[in-house]
RNA sequence: GCACCCAUAGCUCAAUUGGAUAGAGUAUCUGACUUCGGAUCAGAGGGUUUCAGGUUCGACUCCUGAUGGGUGCACCA
């Protein structure tokens, strides 16, 4: 167990002498004094309130070994406390525990100034991980629904990475399928429109809904036997590789890639491997038939595949009645080239809680299959986001484009807030700052919610910028820049101990706690946690900026003090945003 | 029919993974030095954590059951 957090650290030496001396007869007799060490370590926690204490021990655990009352143990050990540096207090069975603020300076805020704060190990081994995150399909337009997933993939991979494992990101883009064949079809058949000269990837996600438009109409009609047929016979020319469907695939194409990396790009995500649909479409077909021809999966109804019914997963499909395979059959020859060729040791999939039964039956096969990785793939499942009058559909075109939130959230940004600058900063600061801005607040509004919960789209909430946003955040970084601009630090030497003020202190218990929340948000796969403790600095920065003169302090020890203190908040403001994708402003 | 997910203030969400008096935002009402940036801050009202049992020192959290809502279950991805 890494014990990166060195307040906690210290609390802990000094409890774990205390009861050491105290009880001589806990150790060895019923607790290895290591074991004693991290259940210390662990069972700190926050105080409840700042007043009370940095943090707290409850004695609930200790108590039960030595057979009494929790109140009495935290009483003793309060009493057994010497150190001038920490303050105990038993109260009831915890024991409040308050640090000096020298400690904080030197142990903590020292070295966030310094940054080797932010450069720690926090977990001690780490297999080789393969995040993979966004699917989006070609020929198909991008819409807010594809952005929960892109900030949760990205996220993870930052924050993971910042923990000290070893990530490797991947995307699965789905560039083969009826989908294609749809749009091209109506590409072919029925458009009227001339191509565009720009936005070509937009376009032809409009010609898929426009397809699919035109399919409903006509189902029900002697028309949908024919259209029918139009897209098998499409199907079959994009797998045989040739003619004039296959060339117009593979422009089209290009341009839906083309998109794909223009919003990466935007979103500033990067992938190490791309794995695209139509290069598993045949080796995954014809690995099945491989295995089915070895005795491993059977015959049923026609198709090939799993029997999974005993185990309650139904009967996972890998090849259908005619030959060909579906998505399953090609996750399941990129989880073995995952893990034999990438050598991965985990895998996990950032994928709408809708696939979950498609997940529960690949994983299954692969167990099988005897891929002992198996047990280590994990579907990390989130809600979808649906519009107020229900769920999104690209089919039925009532989305929310990608491209029009981005634009409606920066015209929003530079109208309402950034027009007051207009004489003061260049054109291209404004941009750049309303795009800043704009990212801040669709990522932090894609993360603040826990993964299983639904997110009802609503565009006119979302330009709500105050309150808890991402935005908020931001402008609280913004203001510590502009601070420190206005009054630059003069001296490296800090005296910590004149920060005695309660908006001061809150400010420290809250920074020692900045690798220990990202290191939990990470374990638990949960992004949500680190816009909590982001949004809880930049608030109780607030109360501090409100509180206490800081530039102006007269004061000269304490305005050292107080602007280190800022910029150390500044700082961390800064990591935490970048660890959630998100840039910080130096002014907004 | 079977499986999974959700239910906390009017609304949208938290709650350190079983710990202290369940907290924020928003909406409503009231207030903040002729400001180190008001995208800010302070205050007020707002709760039987859907319901009924159980587990224990202790439950929003775990177990059982019920109710309401969502999603998925064979040739789509």
């Amino acid at each position: 167990m890494i014990k990166h957090d060195s307040i906690r650290h210290l609390v802990t030496q000094t409890i774990l002498n205390v009861v050491s001396s105290t009880y001589p007869e806990l150790i060895p007799q019923v607790l290895a004094k290591e074991a004693l060490e991290d259940e210390i370590y662990k069972a700190l926690v926050l105080a409840p309130q700042s007043e009370l204490g940095d943090l707290a021990f409850g004695c609930f655990i200790l108590a039960k070994n030595l057979k009494k009352s929790p109140a009495d143990v935290a009483k003793a050990i309060a009493a057994g406390i010497m150190d001038t540096d920490l303050k105990a207090v038993a109260a009831g069975p915890y024991v409040n525990i308050t640090v000096a603020s020298a400690i904080h300076g030197e142990q903590v805020i020292r070295k966030i100034l310094d940054g080797s704060y932010f450069k720690k190990q926090l977990v001690e081994k780490s297999p080789k991980t393969m995040i993979e995150y966004s699917q989006p399909n070609t020929h198909k337009e991008l819409h807010v629904g594809h952005m929960r997933n892109l900030c949760l993939g990205d996220a993870l991979v930052r924050m993971l990475r910042y923990s000290g494992r070893e990530i490797v990101s991947s995307t699965f883009p789905g560039d083969m399928g009826t989908h294609v064949a749809k749009c091209l079809w109506y590409m072919k058949k029925h458009n009227q429109e001339p191509e565009p000269e720009t936005g070509k990837g937009e376009w032809l996600g409009r010609m898929y809904s426009k397809a699919n438009l035109l399919l409903e109409d006509q189902n029900g009609t002697p028309q949908e036997a024919i259209n029918r047929q139009e897209l098998t016979a499409i199907l079959h020319e994009l797998e045989s590789k040739s003619g004039p469907y296959f060339e117009l695939w593979k422009t089209t194409r290009e341009w839906s890639i083309e998109l794909m990396k223009k919003v990466y790009k935007w979103a500033d995500v990067t992938f190490d491997e791309w794995y695209f649909e139509s290069t598993m479409d045949t080796p995954s077909a014809q690995w099945v038939k491989e295995l089915y021809a070895e005795g491993k999966l059977e015959l049923s109804e026609g198709a090939i595949g799993k029997n999974l019914e005993s185990e309650n997963l139904g009967f996972c499909m890998l090849l259908k009645s005619d030959g060909t395979g579906l998505y399953a059959t090609k996750d399941l020859l990129l989880a073995k080239h995952k893990f034999e060729d990438v050598k991965i040791e985990k895998s996990v999939y950032v994928v709408d809680m809708r696939q979950a039964l498609h997940f529960k039956q690949v994983f299954r096969v692969l167990e099988i299959l005897g891929f002992e990785q198996a047990k280590n793939c994990f579907h990390l499942q989130y809600n979808y986001v649906e519009l107020p009058d229900g769920a999104m559909s690209s089919r039925k075109g009532n989305i929310v484009p990608l491209t029009d939130l981005v634009h409606r959230m920066e015209d929003h940004v530079k109208t309402t807030y950034l027009a007051r600058y207009t004489n003061e900063w260049t054109a291209e600061e404004i941009q750049k700052t309303a795009e800043q801005v704009a990212k801040g607040a669709i990522f932090y509004g894609m993360l603040r919610m826990d993964t299983n919960k639904k997110i009802v789209f609503d565009m006119n909430e979302w330009l709500k910028l105050d309150g808890e946003s991402g935005p908020f955040i931001q402008y609280s970084h913004a203001r510590i820049s502009s601070l420190a601009r206005k009054f630059p630090r003069t001296s490296q030497q800090v005296k910590w101990d004149v920060l005695t003020h309660p908006a001061e202190r809150q400010l420290l218990q809250a920074l020692f706690g900045f690798n220990s929340s990202v290191a939990q948000a990470a374990e638990n796969f949960k992004p949500a946690a680190i816009c909590t403790y982001l949004y809880e600095l930049a608030k109780k920065f607030n109360v501090f900026y409100h509180e206490c003169a800081i530039g102006t302090e007269k004061d000269e020890a304490l305005r050292e003090a107080r602007l280190a203190l800022s910029s150390a908040v500044g700082i961390t403001l800064k990591q935490g945003l970048g660890v959630l994708g998100m840039p910080a402003p130096e002014k907004m």
